[in-house]
DNA sequence: AAATATATGTTATATTATAACATATCTTTA
DNA sequence: TAAAGATATGTTATAATATAACATATATTT
């Protein structure tokens, strides 16, 4: 199993970790013949220094900030898009949000822990599930070509934190 | 494991299935306490009649078709809240559309197998599905509320359409 | 330096979803 | 059974998310 679960849900250099991620970048673009222009790494360095996922409008709003000039959604969009086909971001369907992939050279379990009282999100990744899945898929036929699975609760914090108030 | 994913992908007795699912629906409401009106039996309806998920404006179209009336968003939006809550609609977040529960009676492993291709999505009920995500979460104090699993492939009509065509 | 490919800017608009308030229809209870 | 309360629907407006289409700029190759 690989997750960033603790990470996200406990306080650590996050400074560190998003330089480590703005780097890893860097050499997969590279490795792949593609740019990882200033847009795009204002983009990821946005969604890296946010403990939750942000919106494209979001994203348009600090990007508008950092650089002081108007953005508009398609800038966001493509950005994103770019990103996320080089598999430094995910997308939350149910959120219409996006984060930054903690792990993007693995293997994608695509497995998102969303905390509905803080928003933060964590990812998972985990063989055993994946292999469970392709299984249910070969059973009834049907040719798995990727997944994403969304788990809504309440991370460690919170949790501490709610039964405090009981 | 429990999927209606065979009868999404062949030919069976629509009207049938249909008729059952409202009548299920019925009941449903009568033990909740709570009213299957005419718009939302529409609704329900119109999700069973399709193989496919359909749009909240899709579903508008179809509605204001069936009682030749204007309809406005709202009300569709709410009759599907409505379904959601009980169960016996799903949504499904990385299409923005929504389908009918093949069996809301049942604890949900929220498993949908979208097809690429055609665009039909089967749902699937597992409980190692569920037991392996519920330890993952408890390995990171996650607290598990409820889960949702999308998988993008191919369904086994159109993958042997596709090796026809070869 | 020209030609080509890649990326961004800009304007407009499509698509999905909800807020707010008015009206109607059921359901209960006096 | 009429009034009160709860539930559901109608209506208008608008918020939030996403993309199309075309112009311009910047990088890369030849």
């Amino acid at each position: 199993m690989l997750t960033n679960a603790r990470l996200v849900h406990q306080p650590h250099d996050h400074v560190r970790s998003m330089n480590a991620a703005i780097n890893r970048a860097h050499e997969i673009c590279a490795k792949s013949n593609v740019r990882l222009t200033p847009t795009r790494e204002a983009i990821l360095k946005l969604l890296w220094q946010s403990h939750q996922p942000l919106g494209a409008y979001q994203l348009q709003q600090q990007l508008s900030k950092v650089t002081d000039k108007p953005v508009a959604p398609p800038t966001i969009y493509r950005a994103i898009e770019f990103l996320i086909d080089l598999g430094l971001v995910h997308r939350i369907p149910s959120l219409n949000a996006f984060i930054g992939c903690p792990f993007p050279n693995s293997k994608h379990s695509n497995i998102f822990l969303i905390c509905q009282e803080c928003k933060t999100v964590a990812e998972m990744a985990d063989n055993r599930v994946n292999n469970l899945l392709e299984g249910l898929c070969d059973m009834v036929n049907f040719k798995h070509e990727s997944q994403i699975i969304e788990i809504f609760g309440c991370c460690p914090n919170c949790e501490s934190k709610d039964s405090d108030d009981e």
